[in-house]
DNA sequence: TAGTGGTCTAGACCACGGG
DNA sequence: CCGTGGTCTAGACCACTAC
C-alpha cells in the first residue's frame, strides 16, 4: 500500500471530466472495466462503485453484459399528454420503436384487481411491448384491457398508438387518467428486456385511463429506465385542455 | 468452499420473507451488516450487495452509518395540489416536520437563470429547508424567490407553507407550475441533511410557480428519498381546480 | 472462443454514530 | 469508547455477448 490511491469519489471526478470534454468513446462505449481499474490503478470492484455513482447520476449507463456507455439527452415525457409515443419522441428528434413481447388473454391477478378496482374474474387482455429510442431500449410497457371494452382488439396493429386505436376503432375518447410514479426495483422479466442487472432501479408509472363514460377501461404499467426519461407536468396544459374538451 | 453457498437472489428472497413475516425489528432496525453475513454464510460485500437489492425495491433503508431499517409507506404526493406540505402528511396520519437549514440574498446561478428564464443578476433568496414524516428526514427543499416579489420575507416564519405565506401576506396565487420529475443522484450536501450515503439516489423535482398575473415568482429544488414518495397525479383533479378558480 | 460484466471471497482500515 | 457502515484490495469463477 502506497499512499491511499484514487478514492472512488476522485475517480468520479476524473472520469466526470473526461466525460464532459467528450474524450471517451467512439461509438460511445467506455473501456472495458479491467482497462479502466489499471488505469486509475485501483481495483475492479471499487472502480464498479465509482461507475456506478456516474451511473446514478445520469452520466453513464449500463447494457446488460456489453459493457458501459455514456449517457443520452432524456426524452422530456409528459403523461398529461396521453402517449402518442412516437410522436412524441420524432418530435424531440430522436427515432422511436414499438415490439409487441407478448399479449395474452386471461383473467385479472389480484394486484390488477386491486389497482383497476375490478370484479374478481373479469377477462382482460394484457400486452407487452418494449420501446426504444434511438435503438436502445428504454421502456416497457404493460397494458392491461377489459376485455369486453375491446372486441377483437387482438386483430389490430399493436405496435401504434393505443390511444388513437382507442379513438378511431372504438369510439372512446380518454376523459380522465390517474397515474403514480414512482422508483422501483425491475422486476426480472422487465430487467432482461431492457436488458439491466437484475434488481436494478427503474422509474415505474402506474396508469389508469376511463372513457367519456367514466368508465375504467384500461390500465398501464410503465417501467422507464431512470436515466432516460424526464417527467414534465405542466398545469397550463390544463386550461388548454378543458378548452379543447369543450 | 462447500458447495455454492447462498447467492446474493437467494438472500433477497430469505430477507423478503422474513420482511413480509414481520420478524425482524423491535425498533425496526435490523441486525447489523456483520451479524447478518454470518448468519447467511456469505461475505460482508455479498450481503451488502443483497440489501442494495432490497433497499431499491424499497423493502429497507440505509440511514448514515446508523444501520439498515424496514420500510415505511410511502408519502403520497400530488405536486398539482401545490405543497401544503404539513397538511397532507397529517391527512395520511403521519406526523410532519420543517427545519429551516440555510437562507441567504444572493444572485441568480447560471443554472437557476436557464430554469427561470431570468435577467443576469437578478437578486434572489435562497431557503434551504428539511422535512420530516414521523421524525424521519425524507425531503431536502430549495426555494428561490425572486427578491423583488418578497419584500422583507425573511422576517417571517418560513417553516409554514409557502404557498400560504405567499397568499395571506403577498396576495398571490398560484395560477400556473411547471414541473419536472426524474432520479439523479444526491448532490453532497443533500446526501449529508438526509443521511444518505453520498450519490445515492433520490427523486429530483424541480418546479417553477407563476402567480394570478402569470409572472415566474419563484422555484422550488426538491430532493426525496426515493422510497419515501409516490408521486399521484389525477386528471380529474383539474376540472374540480378549474372550478374553484371561477 | 475470447472478452465482457456479474458475482463472490476473506480479509483490512477508516470515519462517523451513539452511549 | 466501541460498533456501525463506507471503502478498498487482489484475487477467483461464472454466464453471457459478440465475433
Amino acid at each position: 500500500m502506497s499512499d491511499s490511491p484514487l478514492r472512488i469519489h476522485q475517480i468520479r471526478e476524473q472520469l466526470r471530466q473526461q466525460l464532459d470534454a467528450g474524450v471517451f468513446d467512439k461509438d460511445h462505449k467506455l473501456p472495458s472495466e479491467r482497462q479502466l481499474s489499471e488505469l486509475f490503478a485501483v481495483s475492479r470492484m471499487t472502480l464498479k462503485d465509482a461507475l456506478s455513482a456516474l451511473e446514478a447520476e445520469g452520466l453513464i449507463y449500463r447494457e446488460g453484459r456489453r459493457g458501459w456507455f455514456v449517457a443520452v439527452p432524456r426524452l422530456i415525457y409528459n403523461p398529461l399528454s396521453r402517449s402518442h409515443f412516437h410522436r412524441m419522441v420524432e418530435e424531440q428528434h430522436r427515432r422511436a420503436d414499438t415490439e409487441v413481447l407478448s399479449i395474452q388473454s386471461e383473467l385479472a391477478s389480484p394486484e390488477l384487481m386491486r389497482v383497476m378496482e375490478l370484479e374478481p374474474l373479469t377477462p382482460i387482455e394484457r400486452l407487452t411491448r418494449r420501446r426504444s429510442i434511438d435503438g436502445r431500449a428504454v421502456l416497457l410497457v404493460e397494458n392491461c384491457l377489459v376485455s369486453r371494452y375491446f372486441p377483437d382488439i387482438l386483430k389490430e396493429d399493436l405496435t401504434q398508438s393505443l390511444t388513437e386505436l382507442y379513438r378511431q376503432r372504438y369510439g372512446y375518447r380518454n376523459s380522465r387518467s390517474r397515474f403514480d410514479v414512482q422508483p422501483a426495483a425491475a422486476p426480472a422479466s422487465v430487467a432482461k428486456a431492457l436488458h439491466l442487472s437484475p434488481g436494478q432501479m427503474v422509474l415505474k408509472i402506474i396508469r389508469v385511463n376511463y372513457n367519456q363514460a367514466g368508465e375504467l377501461i384500461d390500465s398501464e404499467f410503465e417501467y422507464w429506465r431512470h436515466d432516460a426519461v424526464c417527467i414534465r407536468i405542466d398545469s397550463q396544459c390544463r386550461v388548454e385542455t378543458e378548452a379543447i374538451l369543450k
